[in-house]
DNA sequence: CATGAATGAGCCTTCATTCAT
DNA sequence: AATGAATGAAGGCTCATTCAT
């Protein structure tokens, strides 16, 4: 299998000093909005659900706190929408990746194109991605609704290619693929937890997190 | 490979409904402190760390809030005292498992035991662990140097394996061992945030991770 | 020597019952916060330091107690601007009252004008400088230093004009100035503590303190 | 007028180290209340009546805290037996010396007896004095009755000395009496806030007291 | 659009007090 | 006679939120 020949499928994302998910937005007011998401999501990622503060949200963006309020009715709907874009975006990334691959490309190259667009999504964007995955287990109820779907959504895409995997016996039998699909995504999610781009290289770790993952999943027999 | 062989060299955990790392104490007044550091590791697992309010906690103890300042000297206190027990009682109990082990065992198969190990502390324990790790990104600095000590501990007994698996020829080239050691501890850590006892045993997750573990680290050439 | 010739050089201070040291302020933002520091002041005399809640000096501000955050940054700045205007203000008054008198006015005659200066400033005033005088003993040292400071230059203004009288030979040499200026000095303070304008008209205490004094310091022989 | 002839009559106090005014008594139990009412004398004097804290008393009396109701009922009632039992000592100390001077003594020198008597008191068994003092118009009303009792009753033994002084013609006829003696019992009192012991000498300060006392009233025509 | 000023709710913490031992 | 353990009440402080300008 030639190893890179994925590779060139999936676009380096932004650079990580933007860090905003928000597209660069015409007006002046759309604008502010966006810098106000993006601090959300820094400030989210950071310090978690209960810890972020609109005073701190409102000195990341460079505005008074109750300026806030004008973009966004209350505190809850502003972190609704962080947690909901971080999965969203992701989700939506990651489709456009996967629609985008040759039909005949074996499905073990397509999960290994997932754990790539995955990982760079995570590391490069990571406010947004680790305010979402960090959080998901302190929000309320109540405002993981959107969220929730996304991520079921997203999980569904992935689902998709682990069975397609299997269909084609490329899977250890040995291996239950729901759990084994939990247990990769889980790895993945955890390296923003210790990623350090100043001792890792992100190609790095793409690389060994798809040896990793192949040399895993496959059936060795 | 007796895939059974190591499985014994693991004791069974008390059960998850105990949920709490300190022994059966003597006194009332131990049995008391207990309680409260065994609720705070709940509350703090579940609603992060500026989320865990002493109220919280108290309630979950049973008593009342002042109370707690009869044990602990501030929240943060018991906080920070939650977040070292967590992983130092993760850190002796992997090392006990690990001593106990023959000389002779294989360094992979050290390996998956101490794949059990974790998931088995992680997954029966959860609140001392999760807590531990959930919010190990959100707590302030000046409350993390006896865990993070625990943590650079714990991190070193996993590379001790990971360095005689390498020097023993059983890791896949491609692989770099100390990235590849962080993608398999991410994926084990991961597991507390979906697992699920209605939906998975414990042991049929050890035995999915030990094989994605195995088949993933070892060299296939 | 004629008694009434210094009178006139001591200006009626404002009446009691606007009670305050601020100046009547331009924006409402700064007369808030001088009613504030009015509250504190008042309070601080009748309580003492740590029965001064914060809760009082918001009713007799006629605010909700978490507004007075917005002015000062915590109880104890508030109590220390208090302390410290207290003695200030009685400071700079008396500097600009001993700085007024003529050239050539006798050494006891100035000192008969700081105590009737002392007097009515503490009389009616009372409230910032009963504060700033009952309270010096039980306020935590680290609140002290400004204060500290501005009573010895307090102290210095008293001493130059006791120096200047015994200097005249005009002190009876039975006496040790600087006791004898402690002892004048406490029995001036003390009067806030008995001082009742029901009873007791200001003029009144202001001549016999100054008789008391004139004679007590005076050589005789 | 010979200026040591009084000094014999007003005994030295105990030393300052003691500082209790409870009698050594029999029991342990009175010992230990009498410990408990010291410790309340000194924390009052220094901390005021809001900053008295049970523990603060506990651990300077060297037991713990709830020993304490074992002797009072309450804080309150603790409190209100110091403050009674300041100014009533001190009353009973002032009428005793007053009751031992030789019939025939001048109305002046009587007062000057009673001038070195409150000083030595003050200076020398300062805790109770002083917490008495300094607090007695920081406390609230219901804890004062038998206080100001005794504070009356200590008045009126000054109002006697300064009565015979003006009816044979020794007061200086510029100066009210009521007004004059309380000028005086002020300076005296306040004495407790500046006096150092490494600065000055109890004997120094009543020399000066004195000699400014009897200038201050005597008439000099 | 944005901010200065203010408020209500809630949390951490302290402390007098109680009670069983 | 004294203490360890616990509680109820209250106070300082923070923070989301509002509102007039």
């Amino acid at each position: 299998m030639d190893r890179t020949a994925y590779h060139r499928t999936v676009p380096r994302k932004q650079s990580a000093t933007r860090a905003g998910i928000a597209p660069e937005a015409e007006t002046k007011s759309a604008r502010t909005r966006a810098r106000i998401l993006d601090a959300a999501a820094h400030v989210l990622s950071v310090k978690g659900y209960a810890g972020t503060r609109l005073s701190d949200v409102a000195e990341y963006a460079e505005i008074q706190a109750p300026a806030i309020y004008y973009y966004f009715s209350s505190r809850e709907e502003l972190i609704e929408e962080v947690m909901f874009a971080g999965i969203a975006e992701m989700r939506r990334y990651l489709k456009d990746v996967v629609d985008g691959l040759p039909a005949d490309m074996s499905p073990m190259d397509k999960i290994l194109t997932a754990v790539e667009a995955h990982l760079r999504h995570e590391l490069e964007l990571s406010d947004y991605t680790t305010a979402s995955i960090r959080n998901s287990g302190q929000i309320p109820e109540h405002l993981r609704s959107r969220q929730r779907k996304e991520e079921v959504g997203y999980g569904r895409l992935w689902r998709k290619l682990f069975d397609e995997a299997l269909a084609e016996g490329m899977i250890d039998p040995d291996l239950d693929v729901r759990t084994a699909q939990l247990l990769v995504m889980g790895g993945l999610n955890w390296a923003a937890e210790w990623f350090d781009p100043r001792k890792f290289s992100i190609d790095e770790v793409v690389r060994n997190a798809q040896t990793l993952v192949r040399n895993g999943l496959l059936s060795h027999k």
